[in-house]
DNA sequence: TCCTTCGGATGAACAGTGTTCAGAGTAAAG
DNA sequence: CTTTACTCTGAACACTGTTCATCCGAAGGA
């Protein structure tokens, strides 16, 4: 897709056209260099030197747009979640709507190697991501919450979210470093749970089979019906008090 | 406390003792160099020219005793949950038991500065930890969750915890850079909250009180109890199947 | 047409990073 | 007293993020 950039023969007078020939730079041409990159190389290599080379273009000219390397991964985890979208609020299936908010959120994490390191680095609330926690909070607060449970919802499943998405390019870093397929790695750290001391750590030896056997997914979504079902347990409620350990339901 | 480091005089015979005057580099005296440096530098600048320069000591000596800088990373990982006390499991008492094993762990996350940044790294089953993983799953597992979610739920707790922690320090990241006091960082963000469109954003605004106003243990506890009562809400239930997205309690 | 202006782009530089390696120094072993 | 083993040193390599004086080229004014 580039253009190779040879020079202009003496003969041939340059045309003075008004369109330049190199691409000018601007955030969105560095945000989608820095893209490639990460997926190329994953997170410990997306260096701004990286980025500069694969744009055909000094360093220093990245921050003539850019304040930071920090800046850039903003850019990039404002980019990961742009035209998200939330439902209208529907208290019937205010459930349904929180797991696909859920799930499509794992999903952009996960479309980019490693994004989910870049996310967890940078503070949860950036105005451009306020329409969407907005929305959720939305959804939320029509199913009946009490507020102080909604004021935290949000937070919760965010962090659920993210944790979760973490912990799966950490398992796919490990799996690129030693293995060469992704099920044997998975055999493998099955077999050692099962291979423990049953006497010193009868649970991980009982579990073995499901701890890491189990489908991604399958974890996924049971852990964010368990956080579901948390919620749920509040409708009616009132707002618990700053004690808030007691109150049945055991 | 450290002893000068004075030329012995000529006329006095340097005594052969057998107790070294250098005291010996351990993989110990690493790991408390490098809290020394996290505490008082922060992730960012936590490198091992840092923890050498701690030490008294050139850098390459360190690579004597640890294989690499994530190695040291481990090692602190390690440390920081050394002696961890997960009491035995009570059928009782099971979510006080979960709730004291989560504050616990917060507690250690926030005793030493950005730990929670290492911990997010590492993958959560090292050898010395599995220990306690044991323990909280024969906790939850005396309460009588069904298989599968009792073998998810050690890891949600600890996604939980680990994502909460990081998201204070990061906080505490950003009050650092900027602000001079905490106070003050947490009153801007609240006004922020609260002087958005309200048209746009009318729950933002209407939680904006209790958002970041609320002091983060309560947050905390209260993220926990909304665990504890989706995984309550199993209890007597079957495995639920591959797709569990139904099953009552709305 | 020339000249000036000015912002984007350059290359070199600075201070710092993780890691390696040949070679000192020292202590125990033979 | 020599050999061996092993910790530790200093220098080096290949990187990193960031800054800065310099240069280029297009736009606007005369």
């Amino acid at each position: 897709m580039t253009q190779p950039d040879m020079p202009t023969p003496p003969w041939e007078r340059p045309p003075k056209r008004r369109t330049p020939a190199r691409v000018p730079l601007t955030r969105e041409r560095i945000v989608d260099a820095a893209y490639t990159v990460l997926d190329r190389e994953g997170y410990d290599r997306l260096s701004m030197r990286q980025v500069a080379a694969e744009l055909g273009v000094a360093v220093s000219a990245l921050y003539v747009h850019v304040r930071d390397k920090d800046e850039l991964l903003q850019l990039m985890y404002n980019r990961t979640f742009e035209g998200y979208e939330v439902p209208e609020p529907d208290p019937e299936r205010w459930r349904e709507q929180v797991m696909d908010f859920a799930r499509q959120a794992r999903e952009r994490l996960l479309s980019h190697r490693d994004m989910a390191k870049i996310t967890m680095g940078q503070v949860p609330f950036t105005p451009e991501l306020l329409p969407y926690v907005e929305r959720l909070l939305a959804v939320l607060g029509a199913a009946g919450l009490p507020r102080r449970v909604l004021a935290i919802s949000g937070d919760m499943l965010s962090t659920y979210i993210n944790g979760f998405a973490l912990e799966e390019s950490l398992w796919q870093q490990r799996y690129r470093e030693t293995h060469t397929s992704w099920h044997k790695l998975r055999d493998e750290v099955n077999e050692y749970f099962a291979s423990l001391p049953p006497d010193r750590f009868p649970n991980l030896v009982a579990l073995a089979d499901i701890m890491v056997d189990e489908s991604n997914d399958y974890r996924f979504d049971l852990g964010v019906e368990i956080i579901l079902r948390g919620l749920a347990s509040y409708i009616g409620e009132p707002d618990p008090d700053e004690e808030g350990k007691e109150s049945g339901e055991g």
